[in-house]
DNA sequence: GCCAACGTTGGC
DNA sequence: GCCAACGTTGGC
């Protein structure tokens, strides 16, 4: 069980969006960048993610799981690139900004604040469960019971 | 809209 | 294989 952050500007898809197609999840395609990639070439089905509005609202809304493993990102001609299929879990009760994260000494380490370009980034388990407790959402919960069962 | 950070490209 | 130029991302 690994914790990861996904970055998206909601122009081009929210957390809103991933909502909307329900426990399908959405294959996060359009990741052309290598350290990207072989993070979630890495992802285990059931990882879970932090979902991140860059650009607009710069927060943390909401987590969302791993459902297939990394496979080729049909949007991509080239063959290099893959993605993987998320699925929202959980919003967050209270979306945590990056001037939270940047706010909280515990976090200073965080790949959003050190590596902020990047769009798909690895999370410490600590780290997750500072968010998650800044967030309002219970630590201990790895994901929801609705959301445990498989198919 | 500016600009810093940083990844990628391509000439040598 | 180095590194300068360039493009993109994303916070401010």
């Amino acid at each position: 069980m690994a914790y990861w952050l996904l970055k998206s500007e909601p122009d081009a898809f929210s957390w809103d969006d991933l909502t909307e197609k329900g426990k399908a999840g959405e294959p996060w395609t359009g990741v052309r960048n290598y350290t990207a990639r072989n993070h979630m070439k890495a992802m285990q089905k059931g990882d879970l993610c932090f979902f991140y509005h860059s650009n607009i609202g710069k927060e943390i809304v909401g987590i969302c799981e791993v459902i297939a493993l990394a496979h080729p990102d049909e949007t991509d001609d080239t063959g290099k690139w893959e993605c993987v299929d998320v699925r929202a879990v959980e919003r967050m009760p209270q979306p945590v900004t990056l001037a939270d994260v940047k706010a909280n000494p515990k976090l200073s380490e965080m790949a959003l604040v050190t590596s902020f370009r990047l769009s798909v980034q690895p999370v410490l388990a600590d780290e997750w469960a500072e968010v998650c407790r800044m967030g309002r959402l219970a630590p201990a919960k790895k994901a929801p019971t609705s959301a445990k069962k498989k198919n």
